[in-house]
DNA sequence: ACCTGAACACCGTTCAAGT
DNA sequence: ACCTGAACACCGTTCAAGT
């Protein structure tokens, strides 16, 4: 089947084994993302793409938890944040750019659970943030309350990019898992009037509709409620 | 170091192995998640306490997402839904629902996190978001939008409690692992002013009063926000 | 027909020992 | 000093073989 069988290692058809980094380590991680899944992305696979063993990655990265916390940085970098220097209604390209973050991560979910445990604080987020809270000052929201609301946005993105973990490429596209439906379509009456009145109409709407009307319910929302704490925004607050 | 060493089996110490059933195997899990924590209820660590070996389990539970589901929905059981029948304030009842389904899984983040991915569709859950409905329709809120509430409300509180998995009882409780706080702690205020004015700012306030803001906010936001697709309410939306 | 021992195909992480 | 082979302590799930 094929000219040119596998080489002993001594001939050098690889680059020669790059002598590892954490850079090179976290490049290879994302391109195997890309390529297999999050799944596929295990200390040993990735040691194993690497030409070593699992141990010697620890001295680069910490755990699996950081890992994927620097996987995910990187691939936050195709997020567009071109909205924050646009013209136009704040609110709309707040919603453009949470948008294009929940499409990257949608691509990922199992990177989207590991963001909501363990909170991203690469290089890529900081930008992504720092764009929010530019957008929410121009919008004239007050700084404290900026702080909440995009932690309160952003938990929502990374949430319902979450919520498509396990359903993935394998899975039979919601025939038999969506236990929820099944049993919505059997809620009876007389004992559950409001969910039977609902039926499978509590899971009804295009999952883009359903996104943007959340991040209007947000952004509606911390317009019309200031913090319980509402005194002069200190740097440094008490606990 | 004990009178009594543990006897083979043919003595009757242990209530003589008790048939495997569904419920059975659920109320061991449980039991199980509350003395050691989720982590520790696997399906060969589960057939260890019942004396068999884990293929015994595929018997009665599909597989370890369905098993998390079934104790999930157990400990829902523990849910205050009270506030339903009571007088005040509806968005208040509502507030102290949804603080008790939280306080629920804060015990629990792993649970929270499989909710987060396997929606939940056992009898407590469905009484959970019988009571939502009901709360919603007392307060006037239109069907239609009620039903994509209730879901936001849940995601809110699921993906809060999700947040706290990863740091239990061993963690050295947010000292190295809050890699966020040292990262905004050394902004530079000339690339990113905002995230710098903010400073840990962004991530100050006490979880109670967050979490309280944030279900103010999903209700004065759903209460200002309309559904996109405002028509008639349908039971069976189109796809 | 029902149940399960044993195997398959993996994991993350550590550490003693090598270079 | 730096790196890593090998081991430790586990996983979920399947299926051929037993009763």
């Amino acid at each position: 089947m094929s000219a040119h069988p596998d080489a002993p290692r001594s001939r050098r058809e690889r680059p020669a084994k790059p002598a590892l980094t954490r850079a090179g380590i976290v490049t290879t991680a994302v391109a195997l993302v890309r390529s297999e899944g999050l799944q596929r992305v295990t200390m040993r696979r990735l040691a194993q793409e690497l030409d070593t063993g699992p141990a010697s990655l620890y001295v680069y990265v910490r755990n699996t938890a950081e890992l994927h916390a620097a996987v995910l940085d990187e691939l936050l970098g195709s997020v567009d944040l071109a909205p924050v220097r646009a013209t136009g209604d704040w609110t709309d390209r707040l919603v453009q750019i949470l948008t294009s973050y929940t499409a990257v991560l949608f691509e990922h979910p199992g990177l989207a659970q590991s963001a909501l445990v363990a909170r991203p604080s690469g290089e890529r987020y900081l930008d992504l943030l720092e764009a929010l809270l530019a957008l929410l000052a121009a919008g004239g929201v007050p700084a404290d309350r900026a702080a909440w609301a995009v932690d309160l946005l952003l938990q929502f993105a990374t949430a319902t990019a979450a919520e498509h973990a396990g359903r993935g490429a394998d899975r039979p596209a919601g025939e038999e898992w969506d236990a929820l439906a099944t049993a919505l379509r059997d809620v009876a009456a007389d004992t559950r009037p409001h969910l039977a009145a609902q039926g499978t109409g509590l899971l009804s709407g295009a999952g883009g509709a359903r996104l943007v009307w959340g991040f209007r319910v947000l952004i509606n929302g911390f317009l019309h409620t200031p913090r319980p704490d509402a005194v002069a925004p200190a740097a440094d607050g008490p606990a």
